[in-house]
DNA sequence: TATTGTTATACTCTATAACTATA
DNA sequence: TATAGTTATAGAGTATAACAATA
């Protein structure tokens, strides 16, 4: 308790509104011009639910994604699925093995790069992925059920356009 | 090079389609009925260039929601901002920390609730915070600004609707 | 008993530098 | 010299259990 932190006096001079917002109701106004701010909150809420409907699978949200697009692209190369995903290559690596100690996923050696390796899903993947897609079905019903078709496909539109335009010009 | 995981040879008989996509084009069908995965995209782009934009000022995305909050409401407790933000408590301590040590803001001791701290900002902080909303409004347009205003707005609505609806229903 | 703030901790996510083996 | 994959590592972000002080 004698941390200065928690103990220092409050330097009065410094404050324009020492008004207390006892039981009063809080304002989040100055974050209404925070867009980020509620894709951030929309995210978390999302990633949350997500996370648990795939827990019974073993899969995390960019294990779901990266077997999605393995199964979709057989033969797919590392460093073009961690392109694809955008994931930095070191942090794929690792999801890889993940996946492919437990069966889901093999490395095939390219016999024209000997550098790169081809990406499969076993019998194994395949199966479970199907499972894991139900699973993501039932979470999206969970959080985007309460937007109506147009709602749901204005919001994929919206955010697909901010991610296109914003890697076309920027960074 | 001995690594198993690298070595192991592909079990042909788990692989229903051996083709290997070499230099075609990656499909990313898969993720069509994947909506969190769009979010999380745009939550990502969104977050690289707010941390980018804030590192001028010291602050990350959650210093400085916790700055905004605190300078619209004088006085709020830490309970009650943890609350507002969805921030665990336990996180929002070092956070506030953080921002007291940078003399941003005060705890004061509250006389009618002796566990309980009420947060200031200094003037210091509030200055500071002038700035680093400027430098997001500068984000903003750099993340949103292909966007009409009648598509952010039906983002930041459908958004909220989202997160509202979910919280009401479910968890 | 319940709540406020706290400590400690652990796990996930993300990012970067530097290495190897191939091209 | 460049690329594919890798290793190691560090910093954020997030979540939970358990505690002291106070209500």
């Amino acid at each position: 308790m004698d941390d200065p932190l928690k103990t220092s006096a409050r330097d009065h001079a410094n404050v324009p509104a020492p008004a207390a917002s006892d039981a009063t109701q809080v304002s989040d106004a100055g974050l209404r011009e925070f867009t980020g701010y509620f894709v951030k909150r929309t995210y978390s809420v999302m990633r949350a639910d997500l996370a648990q409907a795939l827990k019974p699978f073993g899969l995390r949200m960019v294990t779901f994604s990266v077997l999605v697009m393995i199964v979709d692209n057989p033969g797919l190369r590392q460093s073009q699925l961690a392109a694809a995903l955008a994931i930095e290559r070191p942090n794929l690596v690792v999801i890889i093995d993940e996946l492919q100690r437990r069966k889901l996923v093999v490395r095939d050696r390219v016999p024209t790069d000997r550098r790169a390796y081809a990406l499969h899903a076993t019998k194994a993947g395949v199966e479970l992925l199907e499972q894991a897609r139900q699973a993501n079905r039932d979470h999206e019903a969970r959080v985007f059920g309460m937007l109506s078709d147009a709602e749901r496909e204005g919001l994929v539109a919206t955010l697909r356009k901010i991610e296109a335009k914003y890697m076309e010009d920027g960074s």
